[in-house]
DNA sequence: TCCATAGTTCGGAAATCTTGAACTATATCC
DNA sequence: GGATATAGTTCAAGATTTCCGAACTATGGA
């Protein structure tokens, strides 16, 4: 029998989602500042539950995307719920909105 | 005569001002999403034209100054003039609303 | 000319980001 | 049940970026 070193920060069907009110300005514009990211905003805007796949460009490294969506998730911008075998990510954007009014509305209109 | 290593990327009294048009809205988030150039920009709206140490918190080292602005001048954010052995700093309001409407404005007024 | 002030450039250490490989977890097919 | 496929996480290490002290350029004033 085989000691693992892999392990898991809590159990794999509950995620943590931060409280907006402990996520600063810079943590969400920092989240917002990158093209991946906004990309996968956009598609959540367009088509508002996707999992991890779906919510990247198909060329995106599966790990590349698991770690952009943990910076969304834990900047308050997305929540994932575990469906399955897959985690379906949705925007948070009542919470966003109300932390950080008219921010997420401002960059979105910004990204053509 | 010694020969020196160091270099300017111009004449010290003409600095580099992008065209807003070349600016991404990545960009410009990356220069918004951090706490030392959100404070130098809370300062220039205060007090709309500061030199290089005044647009910081007097612990921050000057090449760190240095670098942030070179950051904010990169997105669009701030411009600067030479003015005797000082440099002085502004923010391009206008440039920079022309090409992120309300954008600026909304990180201003969450910035508290 | 010499000194002080203002800011830049360089280089190396520190922190962060990216991504393939190994892994966990769940579902589906026999 | 077991084997296999699918979805996503974790780890590790290379690549990139950021930070900041030291050396430098540039200007102003005594």
């Amino acid at each position: 029998m085989e000691m693992t070193n892999y392990s898991y920060i809590g159990p794999m069907d509950r995620l943590v989602h931060p409280n907006l009110k402990d996520v600063s300005l810079a943590a969400a514009l920092h989240a917002l500042a990158d093209p991946v990211r906004l990309d996968i905003i956009a598609r959540l805007v367009d088509c508002p539950s996707l999992n991890a796949g779906a919510s990247c460009a198909q060329a995106t490294p599966k790990s590349t995307i698991s770690n952009h969506l943990n910076v969304l998730r834990a900047a308050g911008l997305v929540e994932t719920k575990v469906e399955g075998r897959e985690r379906i990510n949705r925007l948070r954007c009542v919470d966003f909105d109300a932390r950080f009014p008219g921010l997420l509305a401002s960059v979105l209109a910004n990204k053509g």
